[in-house]
DNA sequence: CTGATTTTGACCTTTCTTGACCTTCGCTGT
DNA sequence: ACAGCGAAGGTCAAGAAAGGTCAAAATCAG
């Protein structure tokens, strides 16, 4: 049984695949009506689905005639997609960092669910070990690896 | 008399065999009341029949909606290949002796020349900063991570 | 009998859901 | 102008709904 949250989640998701421009607005009491919620579930969904660190950005405006606008952001064409991908992660990235991008990268499937699962089981494991700072530059030098590893770049 | 750990671990085997992609959710408690046990029995019969040495990834989150995914890792060719290489890497390495490990695959063509490259590199840098036997430890679970990763197929 | 494995249960952490209360914005009447 | 009102959306904390941990007790195998 999925979650509210996920459901509200997925159906968000849904509505941007088919948006134009990677955009779209909603009423926030609105769809807290259609998913027969409160309207604060609706951002909850937000604040824990759809952060910049998972590629989207969230803006909204109060008042009458309010919304709130979802946008996620692109990465480019592959071929520079797994240099971005490093770079974004840097020298040290956290755990919570780490499973946003597997999760996006499961989203625009380039890494199947299985090996989503994979990715994110082997960081947790080979870095629950190590304290700070250590895990992190751990945990940022294993994703890379492994990532390169699966696409077979450099 | 076969055990109740033994039936749960026999009862989850069968739900993989049945499932596509290797892969099954779970809740916890209603395993458990199937069982009528109590629910961290469940926790034990993962913790010691469904490790990655075994060959399996457990995964699961906590909170409303949660659940346990289990999936079966299955590698190609040499079916069994990853698993017994798991099982001789251990729970400590040396540097030598993963490099060497490598190399084998290397001459078996299980990995790419490029792969093999990357993963000595990439062990090297890693396990670098550590002094024993915490290198020796991250070494092991680094190796077993990456190549889980890497023979994954699907 | 002894050591290893299994089973249980008390207690903990994380995630989700709800609701009361707060802030911002546009409009309207003075 | 501008004060007031209603219509958005925002915050936060309490409680519910999962799963996790750990170690003591029970059982089993040799």
């Amino acid at each position: 049984m999925a979650s509210l949250a996920d459901s509200i989640e997925r159906y968000l998701k849904a509505l941007l695949d088919q948006a134009r421009e990677g955009m779209i607005e909603i009423r926030r009491v609105e769809l807290a009506q259609e998913f027969e919620c409160v309207p604060s579930q609706i951002n909850y969904v937000l604040a824990t689905r759809f952060t910049p660190e998972q590629g989207y950005v969230v803006e909204s405006r109060r008042g009458g005639g309010g919304y709130i606008r979802i946008l996620r952001l692109s990465w480019g064409s592959p071929p520079g997609l797994l240099q971005q991908i490093c770079c974004s992660i840097g020298d040290e990235i956290s755990q919570e960092d780490a499973e946003a991008l597997l999760c996006r990268l499961g989203e625009i499937g380039a890494v199947s669910s299985r090996q989503e699962a994979m990715l994110r089981a082997s960081l947790r494991m080979e870095t629950s070990m190590l304290d700070p700072p250590w895990d992190g530059i751990l945990r940022a030098s294993l994703l890379k690896a492994m990532l390169m590893v699966l696409f077979e770049e450099y």
